[in-house]
DNA sequence: CTGAAAGCGCTAACAT
DNA sequence: ATGTTAGCGCTTTCAG
């Protein structure tokens, strides 16, 4: 920039205001500064800009993968209400490591990020104390903070579950396995509270042993199905607590010639073709809510803590509505 | 840290070295400055060291549209490798905008990301000459950058569909139909320059109203679909130029009482179990070739740019394996 | 082993 | 309308 004043021939300010669009400059003189910045290829440093400023004008988006098809939809729509208000995305997954959450997201507060969401591996938050209290607007999303309050955006896991039970238990099941994520995971505790909640609403009893969780890798997942569906009392329906668990059984399921209800947690594409019944949550419209509680704090809004919780949908497509096997019930 | 200096009673630099595991401090010293910092919550403010340094540990990239399936693995990938460099990733959006894909991508350069991948929407890119003269290296994926040299990162286009055109007409087809891209995307010329010479050397006539170019969205491959399997001589296989036009061409062709081939370019999640057979390319491989070269650039490597290519691989999961309709041939 | 001084490139505040 | 000065928070350099 010094550069640029020297060959134009004026002070850095002048060149400054040009930079920026600032008024208060003749249009001779600003094209005199604009032919040195040409010139000169100069592009305004943003490092020191930011120094000077204390904004950076990004956030930081902590999730588990973003391989997942679940987060690609969820971070795209942070971006663009982050670029709605001329912030850029830096983006981070997990891996579902706790460890690595805590490390991503410091690192992130290091960079001075304006604000962070956060989809949380952990379940303790406490270490993002001092970084809030130094005006970091943080925003959880999917699952809740753990250890402090803070703003959180949430799919109604339990409600959803529920429903998808009671969906099940409607067309005849009474025998229905629950497969979900590692029981630390809050959305896993949740949709297993929706199942007990639902058997327990409909009187009926409930095997332990029809219960699952843990991993939702295909090499647990598998075995589980298999188990659950062989035996003299098998399961007749199977709710899937997540996407991968209801590719794995469905992949399962497709091998068997009894067949097998099953309602999954969360859409699928394709999943309108193969007819499966699913309990549909809005991953983008959990990304755009939570940016925009974001920016609203940004933007200087203070109210307390909120938690929002956003509603699912079923999706009724065929693989829900199979009645139990003749001579199973 | 001037607070930290002031409350350990030691210098600025004393802090520093602590910051930043140097060495040359005494335990005693160190444990002195380490009460400090905990006391005040002190987190160092990378972006004055950045503005020092004069290098981010971040790199920029800029794809199409996080939400899209082939992008998400691509971008998880990439950020593995910057992590195992140190280094952040910021993701951005083009949606398939030249002008949007300049913004962002000379946002990331004003920010000084160290590298920068770009999946291309643009065939000009002129515009980043002067920043890669001024260092930022710069990688592109999946599309060749214009009217500049850089290290390109590519799959084979134009072999995948070849070969996938071959073996439908290894199955009996002698009208193919090609929906593809738009045509000013690379891939969708190098995918129908493949379906073209399939045809050519398997002696087979092309009619140009058998192929179709323009945007992937169902409202127009719909119909497309449509209009390619109706009329006195209609097809009796498609090929699909990528993920989006195969998951159209499934929805429609599972309409249809006729069996049609279907190949489709790009894998897709449970496309096993609806028996799609296509092209395979891998967007992680993708992602972490881009990556690689690019922070070997950052380490000093200064080698002429390079094209790579990667394989494709045929997937036949059956729909591509069925046999025009009696009385179509 | 430790610290003081200079300066990265920019902008805010205050002259002129 | 334009220029000057100070300083954002850190690291580099060089001196103790």
């Amino acid at each position: 920039m010094k550069d640029v004043a020297a060959r134009a021939g004026v002070g850095l300010k002048t060149v400054s205001r040009v930079v920026n669009g600032e008024p208060g400059v003749t249009p001779d003189t600003e094209r005199k500064v604009q032919e040195a910045i040409d010139a000169l290829g100069f592009r305004r440093n943003d490092s020191a800009r930011v120094l000077r400023k204390g904004r950076t004008s990004s956030v930081g988006l902590v999730l588990e993968d973003l391989a997942d098809p679940f987060y690609g939809p969820l971070s795209r729509a942070v971006e663009e209400v982050a670029r709605a208000h001329g912030a850029l995305l830096i983006n981070g997954s997990s891996a579902e490591d706790p460890d690595r959450e805590q490390e991503l997201v410091l690192a992130l507060c290091a960079r001075r990020v304006d604000g962070l969401i956060v989809i949380p591996a952990g379940d303790d938050h406490r270490y993002l104390e001092p970084e809030i209290k130094a005006g970091i607007a943080t925003v959880f999303v999917d699952r809740p903070a753990g250890g402090i309050s803070a703003d959180v955006v949430l799919s109604d896991s339990f409600g959803g579950a529920r429903d998808g039970v009671a969906h099940l238990i409607a067309h005849g099941h009474r025998r229905i396995g629950f497969i979900g994520d590692q029981p630390r995971i809050h959305t896993a505790q949740e949709r297993l509270r929706g199942y007990r909640t639902a058997m327990e609403d409909a009187g009926l009893p409930v095997d332990e042993r029809w219960i699952s969780l843990g991993s939702t890798e295909p090499g647990r997942v598998g075995p589980v199905v298999e188990k659950l569906l062989t035996g003299p009392e098998p399961v007749t329906a199977l709710f899937a607590g997540n996407n991968r668990v209801t590719v794995t059984a469905v992949r399962m399921l497709a091998r068997r010639e009894t067949p097998v209800a099953l309602v999954g947690f969360d859409d699928i594409e394709l999943a309108d073709l193969l007819g499966i019944t699913v309990i549909a949550q809005d991953a983008a419209a959990l990304g755009r809510t939570a940016a925009e509680r974001l920016f609203r704090r940004l933007d200087g809004v203070a109210d307390e803590p909120a938690r929002v919780e956003l509603a699912t949908r079923l999706l009724t497509r065929g693989s829900g509505e199979v009645p139990p096997a003749p001579g199973t019930r």
